[in-house]
DNA sequence: GGTGAAATCGTAGTGGT
DNA sequence: ACCACTACGATTTCACC
């Protein structure tokens, strides 16, 4: 269904959203106006979700990423809910997954230092328990893209 | 140096980058031409860097995420590099941290299933030696967002 | 300094071969 | 896939505060 030339259109899109639609078109091998079709057809079939702007972390000031492990005691649904909307509501949160293994739960926070790391951790621990919390700071980004592989596609 | 309206634009942006100019700027209350220029000078500055495609994991089939936390006892300049270069070469890392405490680093990996995340494992242990290596796999995604805070700008 | 309105220009999007 | 055309939104200009 999906061939080379979608998959390196979305390569190319990952890392360059608003190319023009002729350049990509020549990167490609295709007409512009062919090229133009199946970046469409990628938006409708929910393969490219949507574009955003990236914004310079450090200059936004928030230079500052904490992971944060948790663990709770109380394995029920509500827990969980109130869990996901506390994360939703926290800005700082950038990530979080529920995983296997005896950690439960990690997050990622971006901040701009510890005291206002500090009253994060106070926001989520008002309003929810956690068994346990354990913090890493993160002293250097080696990678970070939002650029996902498309050698899998189905 | 930055107002308030500054801040509504990249938060705005980091969520539709492809919003129109004229519709961006009845949301922040400013003609088309000074948001324009806003936006301009926004990217100009750095804060933002670029605009991006993002995808949808599951349909590019890299649903199943996995956290590798790595530990080494070669803490040189050399070992960092090349650690660094192996990083970047292998495109089912997405997110690599060094971090304090006692883990060294973190990487965030998207892969199809457990034979891929393997295949990546021995990519990585082929190519550097760690000490200790522990993985978790992500169970369920609760939050992911590429749009960080807006008000702590200096 | 920054703004807003109008004029221009370029490219996305449309339709036909 | 290509071409011609249209329509809209991105830039530029300029007068203004």
């Amino acid at each position: 269904m999906l061939d080379q030339r979608d998959r390196r259109i979305v390569e190319y899109l990952q890392h360059d959203a608003d190319m023009p639609v002729t350049d990509l078109a020549d990167l490609v091998g295709l007409s512009a106006s062919a090229c133009w079709r199946r970046i469409k057809s990628l938006e409708e079939s929910g393969l490219i979700t949507r574009r955003v702007a990236l914004v310079d972390r450090r200059k936004a000031n928030v230079g500052m990423t904490v992971f944060v492990a948790v663990r709770t005691s109380r394995h029920s649904i509500e827990w969980l809910e109130s869990f996901r909307s506390a994360i939703a509501d926290i800005p700082e949160i950038v990530e979080a997954y529920r995983l296997t293994g005896d950690m439960d739960y990690l997050l990622r926070m971006v901040v701009p230092d510890v005291e206002v790391y500090d009253a994060v951790y106070k926001q989520l621990i008002a309003r929810l328990d956690f068994t346990d919390i354990s913090s890493f700071i993160g002293m250097e980004e080696l990678k970070y893209t939002t650029a996902v592989p498309m050698n899998y596609l189905i």
